[in-house]
RNA sequence: GGAGGCGUGGUGUAGCGGUUUAGCAUACAUGCCUGUCACGCAUGAGAUCGCGGGUUCGAAUCCCGUCGCCUCCGCCA
């Protein structure tokens, strides 16, 4: 039906006669002589209809409407001198066409597709996806994530790796998202649960003996949706048996590099730089630091410790003192750093200020400390003249996160954040257990399965909760694009683990007795990890919401414009399964 | 579960208590135009201002409720 495909045409095709498909994007009507911009996947192409070329193509030309799907032919010219189009690929040449055919044509479009328009309401963009989808830029989009994904499966390939399938339905686990979940109709009463992850089926081929497997994977979490997070989401998920936390590293900093190389023609650097979780959160006050920025949280407790000022001395003996310094920001004009101090409050902190200026240092807090305390905390938070501080005190915990989402914040209003850059870096030594308010408990920070570090084991029965995993988040630009951990093999290891859970061995064997009894039979030692490949695709394309890389998304309220779905059931339907409503 | 923002012709928006017969841009329709590329010019059609209730002599505008969309907190091992 096609020859060639729009955006392949150039230069060296001139001369040639050709035949070429696809949507019209935009129509120039000039009376005598007719453009078309005509749209395939490949780009755009010029057509150009004179009357003296084709008398009834150009009769046809003129009934050409936005998205008319259309067939032309003719000859590809060079453009005349002056003519010539840069912003398009193909703008040195053009076609033109003496043979015209409209395949269908299209109803006016509900929004504007020619256009770059992403400010379109995004529910009219999902209810006609499959016109949106058409945009070049969404396109684009799909394009990259299919040759992530490609990468993806050759890169571990090509290291030994298998893909292997596991179920979709399944069954639920505690502990985690909470899992979507399927009526049995054969055994009313029962419900099968989509994954929130291949996890306990990893581990199961771990012990089968595949030793490399791989999964790009799709995983449900029936939780609320944010920008990016889906309820149904991708994870390219791995696990390796006889490794180390340094094998897995070195694993996925390979593949990173490829993704980026085959996907985007980027090179990225490897190894990426390691933090402990300990000191993500002490200088950035955040598990997922974006390192595109410097602007590191340090502590000031004792350089202000006893200098007399009520709010820092309470503040000390809280938890600490904390602060840092905003280059260049000794200038700012009064109401703007009012503005910032304002900010840090919505963020749950109390700031006060210190503008190292040329003439001294300025702070509202100035007369409460001893002009020696001021020198002894520029040098203490090693800021320069012209910069300012930002000085907060109370319970670390607090200080720290509060800090770390105003660096964040600050960090993109004042232009610090390059957006053209792609920042790596492995949180590691994660704690292995956190305390939960909710549950007023121990839960597992990655998940039950996640060894210890061997020298921490001994504290797991006294000091649980200063016990640390073998556990690494792989994070970019701030996003936590994913988590992995070395698992436990040993049965006496994992017993522990299940104590200090407040899991006994009656509900381990209810809950996980087929990964455990599976344990029981040579099961090698392994780990692995998991990666959002919707958020990786997310920062490789520069888009904001996983969204604008997932075909078919749903909305922040979990529904899909398109399909109408989640949708009623019939009686009929309801009684088959066994199911009553019982909603107001 | 909570907080905030938004909702006005197809689309994007202005108007925020009365000279508004709801403005503008774009899309759309018709006509003119032989070198445009976000073509141009002219004419025209197109909106009970998300929905429901209230306040008022008068509501797109103020209040309450509700629905939808977006962002964030909680939640997401």
């Amino acid at each position: 039906m096609r020859t060639v495909f729009c955006g392949e045409l150039g230069l060296k095709h001139v001369g040639e006669r050709v035949t070429v498909c696809g949507w019209v994007n935009r129509r120039r009507d000039h009376g005598g002589v007719i453009f078309i911009d005509l749209r395939d996947r490949s780009g755009i192409l010029q057509l150009v209809f004179h009357p003296d070329a084709g008398r009834e193509a150009f009769r046809i030309a003129d009934s050409l409407r936005s998205e008319f799907v259309i067939r032309a032919s003719g000859t590809l010219v060079k453009r005349p001198e002056g003519r010539v189009n840069p912003k398009l690929s193909t703008g040195e040449v053009e076609l033109a066409v003496d043979d015209l055919t409209v395949l269908n044509p299209a109803k006016t479009p509900p929004f504007d597709l020619a256009e770059r328009v992403t400010d379109v309401d995004e529910s009219l963009r999902l209810k006609y996806r499959f016109l949106d989808l058409r945009r070049p830029e969404m396109q684009r989009n799909i394009i990259v994530r299919y040759k992530a994904t490609k990468a993806v499966r050759d890169f571990l390939d090509s290291e030994g790796f298998l893909e292997i399938e596991t179920p979709m339905l399944t069954r639920s686990t505690p502990e985690g998202a909470r899992d979507y979940v399927v009526p049995s109709r054969l055994e009313k009463g029962r419900f099968w649960a989509l994954p929130q992850s291949p996890q306990l089926f990893k581990q199961l081929l771990m012990v089968a003996g595949f030793e490399r497997y791989f999964q790009i994977a799709r995983c449900f979490r029936d939780e609320d949706l944010r920008a990016d997070r889906q309820p149904d989401f991708t994870q390219i998920d791995i696990e390796m048996s006889f490794v180390t936390q340094e094998d897995v590293l070195k694993t996925v900093e390979g593949m990173m590099a490829y993704i980026y190389k085959a996907a985007l023609g980027k090179t990225i650097q490897t190894p990426f730089p390691r933090l402990t979780y300990q000191e993500a959160i002490s200088s950035y006050g955040s598990d997922k630091p974006d390192l595109r920025f410097d602007m590191k949280i340090v502590e000031l407790t004792e350089s202000l410790r006893g200098a007399g000022f009520k709010a820092f001395d309470a503040g000390a003996e809280r938890g600490g003192i904390y602060g840092f310094v905003i280059p260049g920001g000794a200038l700012f004009s009064r109401s703007r750093i009012d503005g910032i101090v304002e900010l840090a409050k919505q963020h749950g902190i109390i700031t006060a200020w210190f503008a190292f200026r040329s003439e001294g240092i300025v702070s509202p807090v100035a007369k409460f400390l001893a002009p020696s305390r001021l020198n002894l905390l520029k040098e203490a938070c090693g800021a320069k003249e012209g910069d300012l501080l930002l000085v907060t005190a109370g319970s670390k915990q607090s200080s720290l996160t509060g800090l770390g989402a105003l660096r964040l914040e600050l960090g993109k209003t004042l232009g610090m954040v390059r957006e053209d850059l792609f920042k790596f870096c492995w949180v590691v030594d994660f704690p292995l257990f956190e305390y939960s308010e909710e549950e007023k408990r121990l839960v597992a920070m990655h998940h039950p399965f996640t060894s210890p570090k061997e020298e921490d084991l001994p504290l797991i029965e006294e000091r649980p909760e200063a016990v640390r995993a073998i556990c690494y988040d792989l994070v970019l630009n701030g996003v936590e694009l994913g988590s992995g951990s070395i698992r436990i093999h040993r049965r006496d290891v994992q017993e522990k683990v299940f104590k200090v859970l407040g899991l006994g061995p009656e509900e381990a064997k209810e809950k996980f007795g087929f990964l455990l009894d599976a344990f029981e039979y040579g099961a090698p030692p392994h780990g692995g990890i998991a990666l959002g490949l919707d958020r990786l695709v997310m920062l490789m394309v520069g888009a904001t919401t996983i969204r604008d890389v997932i075909a078919f998304p749903k909305t922040a309220s979990g529904s899909d414009p398109l399909t109408g779905a989640p949708a009623t059931l019939s009686e009929e339907r309801l009684k088959e399964l066994g199911l009553r409503l019982d909603i107001q």
